[in-house]
DNA sequence: CAAAAATACAGGGAAAACCCTGAAAATTTG
DNA sequence: CAAATTTTCAGGGTTTTCCCTGTATTTTTG
């Protein structure tokens, strides 16, 4: 048996680099190579060029990996997707695998470990390591109360450039006194005490890509 | 002629990826890889470690890329080193040809690039694409007035904090005043308008990693 | 060594951010 | 449809940030 990989990043040398070591595998092949989720998205239209696997980046410009992993598991369930990326944040790995990801390796992984990941992923049909694991024990402990809504995403993104909450007020087409409603309850699921320490939050969360 | 190559970069997978490719080139073979600039440096104080050339990576953990590349440069001069990153920042190119890198290659370099890089690096002794050359230019032109004072890059680091100034001025022994003197001198420089804009400065511009 | 420049710090005022309480308006739900 | 909840927004006060002018103190330089 025979299975076709796509990778998508946008590091161009680690994508073609990593469908070098893919190639090298046996029973895998490289049927392409993407720099971002629109770029996979638009290619799978055609049926010629849905793969079984998809190694997929997190930190992507215009459409990132989680968008990117949802997207295409309502579209095409049978393909398996494999998160790749360099940050290792529980967050971020716990959005990935809720939006279907069959596993997540990390940035120190080995080229025997990705091979091995691959193989497990087309048979058992995921690919867990215990790092992972236990960040997803313990996700299940704390039930951690982030369930931000649209609009405090909204304000978050927003609350990430040098703009004023006066300005992010007109942006949002809303009162000053509503974004600082946001700021307030953003603050208190976070836990979190200034702008700045939001502005962090959110880059470690993927919400902003700096 | 036959060249030792070492690859410097945090990410396992990309650095043991890019050995394969620079191994698959004529008259190139890698020596070892690293995952820092301290482990680089360590393993150079057995003269049978040193290479011809260092592929190295900027941002990394305990010793990042400029400082690496700047030690590194003191001790073996003959050493060519060969920027490798994802970020492709003015300042952090021209930080790291001050520092001593013979080129610089971007997050979209492909495999034959790469190749000619590695070939020009030690035959000619640079290798700068269009962009990069473009961006000495500008940098000539304008004389980007970006000489930050040692105390000016402390403040930015713990202004990249959820600290208050207060806080910032405890930590670093001197007046809230002085602080205050700090930010209103850094804003001025960088053409700033608020605490966030610096801390977005400061990522982009390597001084604080998130 | 004197002039110039850089550094550390102050006063004081305006703007922005922070943080309460509370109350219409809209939405969800039994 | 009425009750409960969520969302939007207001008043008002405190703290922090921002920004100006100005002045000793130290350092650099001709």
């Amino acid at each position: 048996m025979n299975y076709s990989v796509v990778v998508v990043d946008d590091h161009f040398l680690l994508s073609q680099a990593i469908g070098g070591l893919v190639q090298g595998f046996k029973n895998f092949n490289v049927l392409f190579l993407c720099k971002n989720g629109k770029e996979l998205l638009d290619k799978l239209n055609n049926p010629k060029n849905i793969p079984d696997l998809v190694l997929m980046d997190i930190k992507m410009p215009i459409l990132n990996g989680i968008e990117t992993t949802e997207i295409l598991k309502k579209k095409f369930p049978k393909v398996k997707v494999l998160a790749l990326s360099i940050e290792e944040d529980e967050y971020t790995i716990l959005k990935m695998l809720k939006a279907g990801a069959s596993g997540y390796l990390m940035k120190d992984t080995k080229k025997n470990i990705l091979e091995k990941a691959l193989i497990e992923v087309m048979q058992k049909g995921y690919y867990y390591t215990n790092t992972v694991s236990q960040i997803l024990i313990d996700s299940l402990e704390n039930e951690i109360d982030t369930d931000l809504k649209e609009k405090e995403i909204e304000f978050i993104k927003l609350a990430c450039t040098d703009m004023s909450y006066k300005e992010i007020a007109d942006a949002m087409c809303c009162s000053y006194k509503t974004v600082e409603g946001y700021r307030d309850s953003v603050h208190k699921k976070l836990k979190i005490k200034n702008r700045i320490g939001l502005v962090l939050f959110a880059i470690h969360h993927n919400l902003f890509t700096p």
